[in-house]
DNA sequence: GGACGAAATGTGAACGCAAACATGCGCGGT
DNA sequence: ACCGCGCATGTTTGCGTTCACATTTCGTCC
């Protein structure tokens, strides 16, 4: 800087002002200044800066099982929002699911970077843990973290989209519904597991027993190999849209088909639920929309300067597709379990009236892989 | 620090000693100096530690499409290398396809918060020209590079990978292999297309036309309804899982038959692959992998302290599932094309032998979604 | 034309730490 | 008994900024 200033035929101070778009310079000076800069290539120490002015500009987000759509649609949309509001994020990866050590050290390092607040994704209790370790001055918010935490939260109304997801199921006249839950320690699961039973109950019906998956298509399949056996089982609630997927694997190789045997409804809406096949009924998440709030909420308590404990709740939405139908009459179903052909073909072309074209418009945006 | 120091009756001095490991230091004085910080709850301000030794211990990430498959598992995986190695990470995460203004900020703001090295996930040109604002004298790894970049480069063999793939395909006797590529901007498509027309011209067939997509399911799906009103159209390698999801759906609506009528091969092994409808036959990229050894490169460097110009290639590997089958013979096809029952279904159960469980050891350990 | 005030610029110190150097202590060897 | 060496610790300085304050310069009003 001081080269600068030599350069420049100023004091250092001055080169600082231009640097910080003060007041009281005179264009000429910033011009002057601002070429040699430019010559020198000039670049300023932001560790000094932050050093002498003790806040910094950046945000620390901890985030774990970031492979995920939801939560790296979620990072990436604080990324964004942060690059708008000229902040700078340091993310954090942890590592895992059982966590608590992982997630202490990079709370740790965040902090002593000079984090000027923090972003938890916290679908599980683990990250809670290391949120302690966070200095009171230091804003906080949590992603599906739970209210008794008493920090910002923002969150998807999980239970909502349980309601919404076996309102939904039973408005098309069947019996009960089942419902394979996500792994118990994700406060998600256990929302919406919440609003199914909710949703049972206001219909009156009893709740069937509840099957646990982890997130995955592998484990929505082995719970889809038992639930295939029970021919009772019209309509079934998956945890989200790769657990509906292993279902209907498992649905199609015992020679259910889907919707006409057996309705589902996913959640999340992934991209690529709309080319399932057949096309995935299913409950979305704004995940992108949750983490622009995520992001305002910091920067409302960095302004303020102190924490508050506000919360946003973000709708969730049915999007209905093709895997959700009437239930078959009774009769019929013990009839079609005893037909001699089993094995066969899970409605394609049956009823094409349904083949829609799956909304381009609306699946088109969202790119995945690779 | 210093309020540590009188704490424990010492030096500033041996408090950074104790904090820094240094040898001399008395096991008592060490422990008292301990206790000292763990009583008043004190941590090392980095950024005065950055100031003052000049080398910093953060990494920073630049990637763009963080919520696809591919990079937000190799995110995923340098993150968790950067952990072990006792190393920050900052991800900047660009927004958007075309993003050479974001790129170029991030960058600045990563040269400035002084970054000891910096990994750049390029697989499309943009972020290359923001590669040249990083001063030479801190180290670069670029993930899915271009070789005249001239600088350590790691990715996938995207080209063996479409050799394996269209090989694949011709092995099992089709006259040819048609391909729906990925977007033009990225060097693995045009990668795996040089590898398709590779493994076409040592076949000594003709290529067919190429379609190009994007790496969606909708963009696949566009694709499909083209090639399923073409009955010469028996092998298909993909861009993607998800085109290749996208594509058997249309191949479905049109009553074309996987892999009865049309054989496919994807690309990456999405966690979900094993359960689409039918299970994917898809080439493998080990994406953690990549990840991994961008690290170890960059690390490799920093001892090292210059840049260099070594790369690592990690292997495809062709996983075979259900996609892939002998071509129907000639004079059936026509045949089943004028069959008045032209909406059928698309091969269910009609192959029971292929009909495997979808090897959970595989796809079990990796979890996606919500 | 002089005084006053605001604008423009400069000066010194401090931020918290680590590196280099300086000091004090105890030990063993001749 | 003395010297010298190595260990344990203290002191000083500087990293590159910004802040608070001091100083100079310029325009303006009576």
């Amino acid at each position: 800087m001081s080269d600068v200033a030599a350069r420049a035929g100023v004091s250092h101070q001055t080169v600082s002002r231009v640097l910080n778009g003060h007041p009281h310079v005179s264009p000429t000076t910033r011009t002057r200044v601002l070429a040699a800069i430019a010559e020198l290539g000039y670049r300023r120490n932001l560790s000094a800066r932050v050093l002498a002015t003790g806040r910094s500009n950046v945000v620390g987000v901890v985030a774990q099982n970031t492979t995920l759509y939801g939560p790296s649609s979620m990072v990436q949309a604080i990324g964004e929002a942060a690059l708008g509001a000229d902040l700078s994020l340091t993310v954090g990866h942890i590592a895992g699911y059982d966590a608590t050590a992982a997630s202490r050290r990079i709370v740790e390092r965040l902090v002593q970077q000079g984090a000027a607040g923090l972003v938890f994704i916290a679908p599980v209790d683990a990250a809670a843990e290391a949120m302690r370790l966070v200095p009171p001055g230091i804003p906080i918010v949590t992603v599906d973290g739970l209210p008794e935490w008493q920090v910002t939260n923002v969150s998807v109304d999980q239970h909502a989209g349980g309601l919404l997801a076996t309102r939904h199921l039973l408005a098309h006249g069947h019996r009960t519904v089942w419902h394979v839950a996500g792994p118990e320690q994700w406060h998600g699961s256990r929302a919406r597991e919440a609003g199914w039973r909710a949703a049972l109950a206001e219909a009156g019906v009893q709740a069937p027993p509840m099957l646990r998956a982890g997130w995955s298509a592998a484990s929505g399949y082995q719970c889809g190999r038992m639930l295939a056996r029970i021919p009772d089982c019209t309509a079934i609630f998956a945890a989200n849209d790769h657990v509906a997927l292993g279902l209907m694997r498992a649905l199609a190789e015992h020679g259910r088909r889907v919707p006409d045997d057996v309705s589902l409804v996913g959640f999340d809406d992934v991209p690529e639920a709309a080319y399932f096949h057949p096309a995935l009924t299913t409950i979305r998440q704004e995940f992108a929309d949750v983490g622009r709030q995520a992001l305002r909420l910091l920067l409302d308590q960095l302004v303020a300067g102190t924490r508050t404990a506000a919360s946003a709740l973000v709708e969730p939405i049915l999007v209905d597709r093709d895997t959700v139908a009437a239930p078959r009459r009774h009769q019929d179903a013990p009839q079609r379990q005893e037909a001699p052909q089993p094995r066969e073909a899970p409605q394609p072309q049956e009823a094409p009236q349904r083949q829609k074209v799956p909304q381009p418009q609306e699946a088109l945006p969202r790119d995945r892989s690779s």
